[in-house]
DNA sequence: ATTTTTCTAGAATTTTTATTCTCCTTCTGG
DNA sequence: CCAGAAGGAGAATAAAAATTCTAGAAAAAT
């Protein structure tokens, strides 16, 4: 009967990808013939140990199924799929790297609770969100947004509630940049009356997230259908705003404490902004 | 000698994760309810889909196990398993040249010109921002901005131009926190009337960044004076905003092409919000 | 060389998991 | 508003999987 020792236990195995494999490096010469083999093969062939079945990996790495669960066991997991945890965990972070780096510079976060631990952990949404953004944005397709709003005589703004500072900062760098446009803020429900006059020689930027805010979808709607060309940012193919769209652009925030980050919809939101300026000088 | 052609079966579904993925997109609209469900949860954690067991999945898109097998035989597989077997290969896929990826990630902004360019720039002012904010700001003086403003009845809202969608987000945040707040958003040049009724059971939340914009200072000014405890954010010491604040903070944006990033500002409006409810619901 | 211990293979068992089926509900078209 | 069809929930079933058990082989110790 031993008892539990949850915090410090020096026989608990690793729960993170690198921590297993140097401890397999390390005790792969200590351990039965058979169990050295399954030490090796998971090292060599950690996306095997990530999706095979018992089965299948213990045909590969020529031993019984029954040796996995020994060697699991051996090293201090529950059983084979506690183990196999380990490698699917791996590949399911996305940024290894990056998380690494951000997880380092904020070592003290742990240890902090209450407001600083809010601090931090808004701080790391918003970078991962902007890291992201990096990725999942098409260049090609800013490139062709660019043209398209540089092309229009007026850029309409729309975006209401979670949307509604981006389409208010658009209202001002586009203002600073020279470029006309209108923010339709939807103040007296004045909505459809703001957007009244945009035709095809204009242009339409929406805004809206899950749950997306009826009067944002109605009005683009309303809008788009009259011809006018539409960028939509949103965070989901499936949003009503993509259908209507020319250009559409996924944009998916990190959130902590229930509360998702706005880095990555602003930081697009600018270079749509600047690039739309710099589309212009140039023709 | 007419060949069958196993290729070209217009009904196949497709084998890899993009092709999967635009037609999940494509036929969403046209599925039953649950079926859609399942699209749109699929397009959205293909990390999920890919791990995860019927069971587990089924609860997250909170679904029936079952639907999520007549959704995989409803696109045109065979089972489960099957659809599954795509969103593994894309981890699988992927795997190999990440590190390549994260590598030309940071080679490749150097080369870069133009709209692409302009992102990354944009992603690195909002990361760099946001780390230099975890460094400047004491946490103790966000506990006391915190307590402060938790013991207000009403929280006022002033910030205008560029600060301005930090504030019309702060609204929105602390309405769904369940905090009184009114954002004074200036409409028609009507700043003084909204602010008229701020009293010392009161607090502000005043906002800006140089060039102060005149309507934020007067109105920050006639109002301190008339007792109402104020919080500040600007982006120096020598603020007009600090002379009559109880306690400011000073937050340093980096810039891009010109433009100074808001993450910061954000991620510190966020965590004050947060921790205003969390002092309430404590108290 | 013999006993004891450790290790392994393979069968048996239990648990988990996907799938099917049935009955009820919710739409849709007349 | 009703009839019929389509969709969905949940239990029942079948399949597949991990795990345990046992007997025997290999290795180590005496």
């Amino acid at each position: 009967m031993a008892k539990a020792e949850p915090l410090a236990d020096p026989n608990a195995p690793p729960r993170d990808f690198a921590g297993l494999r140097s401890l397999l490096i390390e005790r792969h010469q200590n351990l039965p013939k058979r169990l050295a083999q399954v030490a090796r093969f998971a090292v060599a062939h950690p996306d095997e140990m990530a999706f095979g079945t018992a089965a299948r990996i213990a045909e590969q790495a020529a031993v019984q199924p029954s040796t996995l669960v020994r060697f699991a066991q051996t090293i201090g997991y529950q059983g084979f799929s506690d183990l196999q945890e380990i490698f699917r965990s791996r590949l399911r972070e996305r940024w290894p790297d990056y998380e690494e780096r951000l997880e380092s510079l904020s070592h003290r976060e742990r240890d902090r609770e209450g407001v600083p631990g809010l601090l931090d952990g808004f701080a790391q949404a918003g970078a991962t969100s902007l890291m992201r953004l990096r990725e999942s944005i098409d260049p090609e397709q800013l490139s062709k947004a660019a043209r398209l709003l540089s092309a229009a005589d007026t850029i309409y703004l729309l975006g209401q509630r979670r949307a509604f500072p981006i389409t208010s900062y658009l209202a001002y760098a586009l203002g600073k940049l020279g470029v006309k446009s209108i923010l339709i803020d939807n103040v007296g429900t004045l909505g459809a009356e703001q957007s009244a006059f945009a035709g095809a020689q204009d242009a339409l930027i929406s805004i809206s997230f899950t749950p997306y805010a009826p009067a944002t979808i109605d009005l683009t709607r309303v809008t788009a259908a009259r011809g006018v060309p539409l960028v939509a940012i949103t965070d989901s193919p499936f949003s009503p705003l993509t259908a209507s769209a020319d250009i559409w652009f996924e944009v998916v925030e990190a959130d902590f404490a229930a509360f998702r980050s706005l880095s990555a919809s602003f930081c697009l939101a600018m270079a749509l902004a600047v690039s739309i300026a710099e589309q212009r000088r140039g023709a």
